[in-house]
DNA sequence: GAGCGAATTGAACGCTCGTTCAAGAACGGG
DNA sequence: CCCGTTCTTGAACGAGCGTTCAATTCGCTC
């Protein structure tokens, strides 16, 4: 294995980190080289500049969605509906985790960076994309559980707004009890809807 | 009256423009003295630093919650329930107005400063605790229209989260579409609930 | 209009940032 | 073992940042 692939793992590793603890802005180069041991010349080998060192990081979290995050939280869960809010679990527990410092690495870049070039955006707009493609599986999957009428695409985007607002707010009232509100409202709006189903089954 | 007022609210209005568009740690002193037509010496005569004008901000954010927003939005609706859509509504407009580039002003700035003091993060949580008010008291108002087991505060809570996620988003995908289907979907859930309601009045 | 504190001027400072680059080390194929 | 390539070293640079301050002007009081 090439070492600079090495170097590059290393980097975006630590960025990664960096980057979701501090912010993209408040990350010096510097904090990088520190972090991993390296040199100034070795980064500027692998990329070009600190953007690049960006937009690796979202194509990181882009494809280790499932491997890092989503099959974990699903791992011994099989019923659609609970993997919706097992995932959101997962969330709560990485806010107790970090003393309910947590943000999604996602949302806070995409908060951050005011004027991103079309690069950066997209790439977090895929990151939205593919976790809400998570939940559109399940949703899918729980198929006439659901009432017909329910877009479901919408209804998994509504899963990621709870989750982004939940964090937002337990974050910044350093107290996860505002995120379990407001996946309590969640559940509250699925228990409708499968209500709703059941009453009137797509049958008719 | 002072001229340092006078100084003091220029600073202050142009900072509210700057953070907002450009993020705090974007903004440089020097951005705001050429918006301002001013010296660093009067700024620095008002304010001892930075950090100060971000405070003077969010409290004028705090101040003017409902002169500025809430007030305009509820213009010639009288109805509580209809009042939380208008202020969302207003929230729409205004990511229409700016293309799409908009975000919450506090919403962007809580998840930006990543390790604020103390200071500036209860003035982001008071701001927060505002807004969520003005949306309590549409929900008390509103009174037995809902199910008397409904968590009033957390449902407020909740329409926070789903302007703030759908602001997110929108800003994100850069399509309001993402922000009009959170929207409908806290209708849904709004109307789920107020059916619920009138089918077992309180008088249980 | 003299006197004085408040307010403003704007150049300068020290620091940190992202980035560069000439020099050297490590590596691998023949 | 040699040579070309790849990778690393780390000092240096220029730009931009937040902040300072001695000098100056303004505006009020008596």
């Amino acid at each position: 294995m090439s070492p600079a692939i090495d170097t590059r793992t290393k980097i975006v590793m630590a960025a990664m980190d960096l980057f979701w603890t501090k912010g993209f802005n408040s990350t010096s180069i510097a904090d990088i080289l520190s972090r991993t041991q390296l040199n100034a010349g070795s980064l500027y080998h692998v990329f070009p500049g600190k953007q690049d060192v960006l937009i690796a990081v979202l194509e990181a979290y882009r494809d280790g969605l499932y491997e890092n995050l989503v099959d974990p939280a699903w791992e011994g869960v099989d019923d659609p509906v609970e993997r919706i809010f097992a995932l959101l679990a997962r969330y709560r527990w990485l806010i107790v985790e970090t003393d309910c410092t947590y943000g999604c690495p996602i949302g806070s870049l995409a908060l951050e960076l005011h004027e991103a070039d079309p690069v950066v955006r997209d790439l977090l707009a895929v990151n939205f994309t593919g976790w809400v493609g998570a939940i559109r599986r399940c949703l899918d999957e729980a198929g006439e559980r659901l009432p017909v009428d329910v877009d479901k695409q919408a209804l998994a985007e509504f899963v990621l707004t709870t989750m982004e607002g939940g964090v937002m707010q337990a974050r910044t009232h350093r107290d996860v009890a505002y995120f379990d509100r407001g996946v309590a409202a969640l559940r509250d709006h699925f228990d409708m809807l499968l209500a709703r189903a059941a009453q009137r089954p797509a049958m008719a």
